[in-house]
DNA sequence: CGATGTCCTTGACGAAAGTCAAGCTCTGCC
DNA sequence: GGCAGAGCTTGACTTTCGTCAAGGACATCG
């Protein structure tokens, strides 16, 4: 449906919005609270982008210009070194935004970004977008809490992989993943083992090895699917609190 | 000096701020720029603490009211296990400012907080900065700023934590503390190297062992005092970038 | 001056995790 | 169906790191 297409602000040509991508944006908390006008001019010189998995959206160290939304989808933040290797930072799941810091900064990247499935992003550059929250505190406030979140997450991140076991660092992904149930379950891995390996800081070997070793506790993992006997008991093995990882990781992509 | 000492606004008593920590905050990348009237209404409801060394400011889960500015000493950010085990999340150092997110958001401390050595703060309640940064949006990019330099510094730490051994930590650590120059130098470590280990994400016992490591490449640990034979050639041991922890450290409190 | 305590270092040992290599199970493809 | 490749698992080996324990350097204090 072609009518269903918006057209951005300031006579730019249509950028790619759909109406379900705006609901969508409303959404977030980014941009909760705000009229659906703000919203396109804030957005004015934004614009969307389908992109394949595996397809690279930015190196760490590009120059910072934009910052990004995703629609759809789920994209990997992560440094590599030269040898090879690479740790993944986070991953980013539809309705979170990532690079928000490209927009007060003018410098580069810290990490690079790509996307692990097909997925839709809008791109928003940063200085229009920086111009109106001059103008807008509450839309800062909303950008800081945004953050804010990501902070905390990479808090529990350093803290689990300085002193927390490969096994502890898994069963606390598992628990976040099952959150709010009890008793006995199944969830399924939103990722790649061999990703969420990377993401919890071990080889892909030790993820194997972390959930042969699980098993002792009630946890039989089935391809992509993993059987938990008894959540609670799972969660009193991680020790009370949900581990770094696998806060925003709780849904399929598709 | 007792006229030294100026009073908060709105008709509060004097909260103990010095001429000399009026320069200070004016300098602080979250206030520079701004008027030093609007300073004085921005941390109008504002006081300050000295502390002794290892005195304890907030711990993780306490609700979060204020956000602090290091006045003067060191502070860590720390989260600890119930079996006694600590990771050093962070430490500030004179001129920074931590807790920020508390402002925007009436959750909990993310980390705990104490003093390493005695230290002077500056104690922000979250509220009224609020609804000042409301006003003001400039003011909210500056938090922005500090916030993003504290979120690209734990990036690399999780990437250190996740790829790097124990003896390259030290090297970047290291590396960090002799920045900008070259050739032979001898650099101060500005912290107990027990606290060292702990940021580093590692045992004391393993730190002194990555120093006698690090003997073979060129550096010899003598108590506080580091000599450095060659810093690009320790740069190169590094890999180029320098490590995440070591950058706010670089002063000695004292 | 010696006694005490803290911090750091060193050694010995064991557990944890990375590496290398082989084999396994799917899936897609011809 | 057979084949190739990717992703996962398992095993054997090595390295790294934490743990426990002992000892040394240094400061404070009586």
């Amino acid at each position: 449906m072609l009518d269903n297409q918006i057209t951005g602000g300031a006579g730019r040509h249509p950028c790619g919005l759909y109406e379900s991508d705006c609901e969508q944006l409303a959404k977030l908390p980014l941009f909760a609270g705000l009229e659906r006008s703000e919203l396109f001019r804030l957005i004015g010189e934004a614009w969307t982008e389908d992109r394949p998995a595996d397809s690279l959206i930015f190196l760490d160290g590009d120059p910072a210009t934009s910052l990004y939304v995703v629609l759809g989808g789920w994209v990997k933040l992560f440094r590599s070194t030269p040898d090879g290797n690479e740790s993944v930072i986070a991953v980013i799941s539809a309705g979170d935004s990532f690079a928000e810091a490209a927009v007060f900064e003018e410098v580069t990247y810290p990490v690079s970004a790509a996307t692990v499935v097909d997925s839709r992003l809008l791109v928003i550059p940063a200085a229009p977008f920086l111009a109106r929250m001059l103008e807008e505190g509450r839309l800062a406030i909303k950008m800081m809490a945004s953050m804010s979140r990501r902070l905390r997450q990479l808090v529990h991140q350093v803290e689990d992989l300085s002193l927390k076991s490969s096994v502890e660092r898994l069963a606390g992904y598992i628990s976040g993943l099952c959150s709010d149930t009890s008793g006995a379950t199944v969830v399924r891995l939103p990722l790649d083992k061999s990703l969420i390996a990377r993401h919890l800081g071990m080889q892909p070997e030790t993820l194997s090895r972390s959930f042969a070793r699980l098993r002792g506790h009630g946890i039989v993992a089935d391809g992509d699917r993993v059987m938990i006997s008894d959540v609670t008991e799972l969660q009193r093995f991680v020790g009370s609190r949900p581990s770094g990882g696998a806060g925003p990781l709780c849904q399929r992509p598709n």
